[in-house]
DNA sequence: CAGTATCCCAGGAGATACTG
DNA sequence: CAGTATCTCCTGGGATACTG
């Protein structure tokens, strides 16, 4: 496996690489909020409490340079802007699903194993 | 979706705590390399040049706490130790197969996207 | 409403040295 | 051979304030 080079960035595996555009703390939480239709800002921030202005802020500035999501900005007062998946975005959602039914599993035997009998 | 507490730690989705578990630098290549056989540590190391002993030392010890690889110590002259996945460590790879074909996708586009014609 | 600008901090990761 | 111990550095992310 070669490294590879983008965005002046070494990455040594398409592991790496992949959860270099898609990894993060909030990218897939919003990628997968968008699977069905169009968001708006203030509809992510409301639904990711945890997420600061700044890191939705930029984790979404990202996705829409790596064509991940678009956006649309209606002149209207007040202002209004959607969100949706490009294609390129459609096709990462596969992949989530699988990390998030693992991550489901995972919590679900991590969770018996810390409730288990005392005895 | 609930929050999820695991050792002393707050998770907000299920990706986020796949990823707490399986994510980080080295420890799906880890994994990936266990996939077919036992493997000892000098020769995870060769085979990750980039990662120091710190760093493989510290993921191995993590996936075996999680339970994910499992390690045989042999008394011998020089000492062999061998690694090798568990069932968890092997319910793992299909997940760790479908970031790396993601990736590898991503990689070749992102590649064209780079290289592309100048007009 | 939909963001950007600053400042700050913790923890993941690197480099180096040492050991049963 | 198979690791651990220290020390340091960098960057992802948090908090807060401000704006078209």
């Amino acid at each position: 496996m070669p490294d590879f080079i983008n965005d002046n960035h070494l990455f040594h595996n398409p592991v790496e690489f992949a959860l270099s555009k898609i990894g993060g703390t909030y990218k897939m939480p919003i990628l997968w909020r968008l699977k069905e239709r169009t968001w708006r800002y203030n509809e992510l921030r409301k639904s990711l409490p945890h997420a600061s202005d700044r890191m939705l802020s930029k984790s979404l500035n990202e996705l829409l340079t790596d064509g991940f999501i678009s956006k649309a900005v209606f002149a209207e007062v007040p202002p209004r802007t959607e969100y949706r998946l490009t294609i390129r975005g459609r096709e990462s959602i596969i992949v989530i699903d699988t990390l998030r039914s693992y991550g489901l599993k995972l919590m679900s035997e991590f969770d018996s194993e810390s409730n288990a009998p005392l005895r």
